[in-house]
RNA sequence: GGCCGAGUGGCGGAAUGGCAGACGCAGCGGACUUAAAAUCCGCUGGGGGGUAACCCCCGUGCGGGUUCGAGUCCCGCCUCGGCUACCA
C-alpha cells in the first residue's frame, strides 16, 4: 500500500536534519584524529536572491558539491559546505525606486525565498554560517579589506604589495611639505580616485551601469545616454598583472578559464618608440609588438582623445579634426567597433620622423586606435597589420613590405578579400612571422631576431626600449548607487565647501548606509548618497577640518570577492576571518559555478586574496584550488528539435519548485545530475525526470513492501549472507560510483546504481547487508530516500556521517572473463577464458573456435596480437 | 576576426587506443486488469541473407594519415554553440 512518496519522506528528514543540527560543522576540529580523511572546503557560488526566486541552474553546481560533501563525510573528512546571498545589487535597487519599499525589505522576503527553495532541496549545507553581503556584519568587513587595499602600494621591487607607511619618498616631494607626501602616497595606493566616464541619463536623472545602457538608450525607457567624466574610485588590479597571470599556473582549473584570464590580462611584449615631431621638440611615442616591422611605418595614428591632438592640427585641418573628435566623443566604445567595419580618420596636419628610416611619415587621428591601449598612438605598418592596411586602402596611403612570407604561406580568406594592386603585383595583408626586407642593414634577419636586435639599436640610440603591455585594465569601483557597501571614506574640504582631493579614513567601522533616506534619483549625475541627512554625511575633524563622507557605494563585485573567507569563520567580531581557522580551511578545494564568472568574479577575488596575502592576512596567495564550470541547462527542445536558453520571453522556463512538488527533491537533484556531464550545456526534458524518479520508486520497492498496509520491510531482505555475485554487484557499484564522486562523473554513477537495481530487484532474496550497502551508495544523491530507508532498515541515525562502504578489490576479480577475438581488427568471435590465460592460452582457445577458424582458413596468419584479459587480434593474408 | 568547446541511434548520453551505442527517455510487442493507470517481461542503429540457431555488409560531421586495431591520436576542412573583439 505505502508507495514511494517524496512529499511525506522528504519534509520529515529536511526538519530532521535542522533539529539535530546534522551538517552543523565545528570551525576547528575539537580533538586530534577526529578527521581522519582531512579537510574539505566545498563551494557554490553563492545567488543573487532575485525575486524571480530560484532557477533549475542553481540546483545543478549545488548538487554536484552537495554530493561530493555527503560522500566525504562518510569518508571520515571535515566538510565545510557553507551557503549565503550576494545580496547587493541593481534590481533591488531599481525596484525600490519604483515601489519606494527599501532594498532592504524586498532583499530580505527575496533571501528567504531562496532559503526556503534550497532547503526544500535537502542540501547539507550548515545554516549556521549563512552571510549575506548586505549585512552591516558582513559589510564592515568589506570596507576594512577596502582600507586595506587603500592602505597598500604595489613595491615593482619585491612584486609584492606594501603598507603605505613604506613607500619610500624622493627627497624632492619630502621638500615641498606633508601634504605633497600625502598626494604622493595617494598616487600609489592600490585604491586611488580618478575622473573616469559615466553613463548620465538625464531623462531619468541617474547615472547607469553599463549591463543597463543598450545602443547608446537606457534600459528602461530608451533615453538618450551621455558619457560625462566623474570622479571615481579605481583599484590598481593593473599592478598585480603578472601575479594574477603566473598565479594560474599552479590551479587546477579548466584550460579554458585560465586562457579566459590570460587573455583578459593580455600581456604582451614589444617595445615603445619614439617618433621625433617635424619642426618640434617633443616626440610622439607609440606601442608595438612588431618593432621588427619598424622600417614599414609609412604613415601613424593617434586615438581621437590623444593629449598631443590639439597641438598636432594645423589652421588648415583644426575644423575637421575636431569635428572628427566629436563624432568619436558621441560613440561610446561599443559603437566605434561595432559600425566600423569601415576605417575612418583625419589627417593631423603634422608629420613625425621614422626613426629608423629617417623619412617622414604622416600622422593621423582615427578611432581604430584606442586610447585605452598602449600609448594610445601607433605605427602603422599597413603592409602586415590588416587594420593598418584597410585604413591605408581607404586613404591611399603608401603600403612597403618589410616581410617576406615563408615559402608556403598562402593568404587566408579574409586576407584574400583584402587583395589589391601594387606595382602590378597582387599584394596581400602578410601578419605572421618570416624574413625581413627592405630593412636596410637588417634584410633577411628572420622576425624573431629582429626584433631583439632592433630593441637593442632603439635602446642604444635612446629612442626606444623593450615594453610590456596589457590588455587589463584597472577596475573602476565605485558606483552611482545607493544599495551597496558605503566606502568607509572621509573627503577633505576647503572653505568653500569643496573637495580638496584629499581623504580620511574611517576609523570606526562599520560605515552604515543612512537610515529614513529618499533613494529617487535626485537629478544630478552625483551619487543618490549625495541627498543623505547632513549628520550622515558631513562632519568636523578634530582638528578643525571639515569632512564630507564619501558618497559614491561599492560595486556588487565587493561583497563576492572574500565571502569564501568568511564562511569560515562567519561570526568573527574581531577579525574578518579568525587565522587558524583560515589556516585550516584554505583554499578552497572545490568551487563550482557557471563560466559566466570566468574572468571578472575569479579575478577580481583573486586580487583581493593576493593583496591580503601580501598584507598577511592569509596563508595562502590563491583562494580557489579546483575550479568547475557547470553546464548552462536549456529548456527542452522545442518542434525544430533544438533547445534554447530559458527565459521568460520564450516561455520555457522550468520552476525548481514544481518539480519538486510532482516528483520530489530527490529526483529533481537525481535527474540533473543524470542529464549528462556536468560541465556539458544539456537541455531539461521533463521525460527525463520521470525515468530518474522511476528508478527511486523502484528502489523503493525493492526495499520496502508495498503491499503491506504500512511501511515495512520488503519480505524479500533477509538478514542473510549474499550470494558471490551479489556480493559481486554491490562491491562493484561502491567501487564505481565513489570513483564517479571522485572524477564528478554523476551521470555515470548514477547509471551503475540502476545497474544495480536492475539485478537486485530480481533478486526473490535480498541480503540486508547488501541492502544496507546499497542505501549508503545512493545517499549523496537521494538523501531523503536513503535516510527514509537506513532507518526502515533499523537503525536509529542519520547516515550522513556513517562510514563509506568498503570495498575489498580482490573480491571485485572475476574468475573469467569474455573477450572478443579480432581477425584482421574485425571482431569474429568471442569468447569466455580464464581471466588469467595468457597470449598463447588464448590463441589456442580461439583458434579452435569454429567461427574463428572459418576466418582463418586458407589463409596464413603474419601476426597475432593478445592482450590478455582484454582481446586477441589475428593479422592474416591471403 | 581571435580564443574555447562540441559534432556518436528518434532523443539525453556511455565507451584507460581493444566487443560502438552502457544507463535513461521515446517507440513497438506481450503479461497482469472488465478496463485504464502503475508494474513486470521482451525487442529496438541502418541494410542484406537464412525455416531457424545464426551469418554478412555498412555505420561515431567530411577528407587524409599513424596503428595489428581509431569515436578516441596526428594533419587539413565543414557545421554548431559559448566567450571575446579595431588590444597595435
Amino acid at each position: 500500500m505505502p508507495r514511494y512518496d517524496a512529499a511525506r519522506i522528504e519534509p520529515f528528514w529536511q526538519a530532521h536534519w535542522d533539529e539535530h543540527k546534522t551538517f552543523e560543522t565545528p570551525t576547528l576540529p575539537e580533538r586530534d584524529g577526529e578527521y581522519p580523511g582531512g579537510k574539505l572546503y566545498a563551494l557554490d557560488m553563492f545567488p543573487y536572491p532575485s525575486g524571480s526566486g530560484l532557477h533549475v541552474g542553481h540546483p545543478e553546481g549545488y548538487t554536484a558539491t552537495d554530493i561530493v560533501c555527503r560522500h566525504a563525510r562518510m569518508n571520515g573528512k571535515h566538510v565545510l559546505h557553507p551557503m549565503g546571498w550576494d545580496a547587493f545589487g541593481l534590481p533591488a535597487e531599481q525596484h525600490a525606486i519604483k515601489t519606494g519599499v527599501h532594498p532592504r525589505v524586498t532583499t530580505k522576503e527575496n533571501i528567504d525565498t531562496f532559503r526556503r527553495q534550497l532547503k526544500a532541496l535537502g542540501f547539507s549545507y550548515d545554516w549556521s554560517r549563512e552571510v549575506a553581503t548586505t549585512d552591516v556584519d558582513y559589510f564592515r568587513w568589506t570596507q576594512w579589506i577596502f582600507l586595506e587595499l587603500y592602505d597598500t602600494w604595489f613595491d615593482p621591487e619585491s612584486g609584492r604589495g606594501r603598507p603605505i607607511a613604506e613607500l619610500p619618498i624622493p627627497g624632492e616631494i619630502e621638500s615641498e611639505g606633508a601634504e605633497a607626501v600625502r598626494r604622493y602616497q595617494d598616487g600609489h595606493r592600490l585604491a586611488y580616485q580618478h575622473e573616469a566616464p559615466v553613463n548620465w541619463c538625464p531623462a531619468l536623472g541617474t547615472v547607469l551601469a553599463n549591463e543597463e545602457v543598450i545602443d547608446g538608450k537606457s534600459e528602461r525607457g530608451n533615453h538618450p545616454v551621455e558619457r560625462l567624466p566623474l570622479r571615481q574610485w579605481m583599484l590598481r588590479i593593473t599592478a598585480y598583472a603578472d601575479r594574477l597571470l603566473d598565479g594560474l599556473e599552479g590551479l587546477d582549473w579548466p584550460e579554458s578559464v585560465k586562457a579566459l584570464q590570460r587573455n583578459w590580462i593580455g600581456r604582451s611584449t614589444g617595445a615603445e618608440v619614439d617618433f621625433k615631431l617635424v619642426g618640434r621638440d617633443e616626440a610622439l611615442r607609440v606601442y608595438t609588438t612588431r618593432p621588427d616591422t619598424l622600417y614599414g611605418a609609412t604613415y601613424m595614428v593617434v586615438a581621437p582623445e590623444h593629449p598631443l591632438v590639439d597641438s598636432l592640427v594645423t589652421d588648415e585641418t583644426r575644423e575637421a579634426v575636431e569635428a572628427y573628435r566629436r563624432d568619436a566623443a558621441f560613440k561610446s566604445d561599443l559603437d566605434r567597433t561595432e559600425l566600423s567595419k569601415e576605417k575612418t580618420g583625419v589627417f593631423s596636419g603634422s608629420h613625425a620622423v621614422n626613426p629608423l628610416t629617417g623619412q617622414p611619415v604622416p600622422v593621423w587621428v582615427a578611432d581604430y586606435v584606442l586610447m585605452g591601449y598602449g600609448t594610445g598612438a601607433i605605427m602603422a605598418v599597413p603592409a602586415h597589420d590588416t587594420r593598418d592596411w584597410e585604413f591605408a586602402t581607404a586613404f591611399d596611403l603608401p603600403i612597403v613590405p618589410v616581410v617576406d612570407p615563408p615559402a608556403n604561406w598562402k593568404p587566408s580568406k579574409d586576407e584574400q578579400k583584402l587583395a589589391r594592386e601594387i606595382d602590378g603585383v597582387t599584394r596581400y595583408p602578410f601578419t605572421g612571422a618570416g624574413t625581413a626586407i627592405n630593412s636596410g642593414e637588417f634584410d633577411g634577419t628572420p622576425t624573431g631576431e629582429f626584433k631583439i636586435a632592433v630593441i637593442k639599436k632603439l635602446t642604444d640610440e635612446g629612442v626606444g626600449s623593450e615594453a610590456v603591455n596589457y590588455k587589463l585594465r584597472d577596475w573602476l569601483f565605485s558606483r552611482q548607487h545607493f544599495w551597496g557597501e558605503p566606502f568607509p571614506l572621509w573627503h577633505e574640504l576647503d572653505a568653500d565647501g569643496n573637495l580638496t582631493g584629499l581623504v580620511r579614513v574611517e576609523e570606526s567601522l562599520p560605515v552604515d548606509l543612512p537610515k529614513d533616506f529618499d533613494f529617487k534619483p535626485h537629478g544630478r549625475p552625483e551619487p543618490p548618497l549625495d541627498e543623505a541627512p547632513a549628520e550622515w554625511l558631513y562632519k568636523t575633524a578634530d582638528d578643525g577640518v571639515r569632512l564630507k563622507r564619501e558618497t559614491n557605494s561599492m560595486p556588487q563585485w565587493a561583497g563576492s570577492c572574500w565571502y569564501y573567507l568568511r564562511f569560515v569563520d562567519p561570526r568573527n567580531g574581531d577579525r574578518f576571518v579568525g587565522e587558524e581557522a583560515e589556516k585550516h580551511w584554505l583554499p578552497v578545494d572545490l568551487y563550482i559555478g557557471g563560466a559566466e564568472h570566468a574572468v571578472l568574479h575569479l579575478l577580481y577575488a583573486r586580487f583581493w586574496h593576493h593583496v591580503l596575502y601580501d598584507r598577511g592576512h592569509v596563508s595562502t596567495s590563491e583562494p580557489f584550488g579546483k575550479l568547475v564550470n557547470q553546464g548552462m541547462i536549456l529548456g527542452e527542445p522545442e518542434a525544430d528539435g533544438r533547445a534554447y536558453k530559458m527565459s521568460k520571453s520564450r516561455g520555457n522556463v522550468v520552476n525548481p519548485d514544481d518539480v519538486v512538488a510532482d516528483y520530489g527533491a530527490d529526483s529533481l537533484r537525481l535527474y540533473e545530475m543524470f542529464m549528462g556531464p556536468l560541465e556539458q550545456t544539456k537541455p531539461w526534458q521533463m521525460s527525463g525526470v520521470e525515468g530518474v524518479y522511476r528508478f527511486l520508486a523502484r528502489v523503493w520497492r525493492t526495499i520496502t513492501d508495498e503491499d503491506a498496509d504500512e511501511v515495512r520491510l520488503n519480505p524479500a531482505v533477509r538478514d542473510v549472507e549474499p550470494t558471490e555475485e551479489q556480493e559481486r554487484a554491490i562491491l562493484k557499484t561502491i567501487k564505481g560510483v565513489g570513483d564517479d564522486i571522485e572524477k564528478l562523473a554523476f551521470n555515470t554513477a548514477i547509471s551503475k546504481m540502476m545497474e544495480f537495481v536492475n539485478g537486485f530487484s530480481a533478486d526473490s532474496v535480498r541480503p540486508k547487508s547488501v541492502a544496507e550497502r546499497f542505501t549508503l551508495v545512493l545517499a549523496p544523491f537521494a538523501p531523503h530516500l536513503a535516510e527514509e530507508l537506513w532507518r526502515l532498515l533499523g537503525h536509529q541515525s542519520s547516515l550522513a556521517y556513517e562510514p563509506w562502504p568498503e570495498v575489498d578489490e580482490s573480491k571485485l576479480v572475476e574468475s573469467t572473463v569474455e573477450i572478443p577475438v579480432q581477425v584482421n581488427g574485425k571482431v569474429r568471435a568471442k569468447l569466455t577464458v580464464a581471466a588469467a590465460a595468457d597470449r598463447d592460452a588464448l590463441t589456442e582457445a580461439a583458434r579452435s573456435d569454429a567461427a574463428v577458424a572459418r576466418h582463418l582458413d586458407g589463409k596464413s596468419v603474419v601476426k597475432v596480437v593478445a592482450v590478455p584479459g582484454r582481446m586477441i587480434n589475428f593479422v592474416v593474408k591471403g
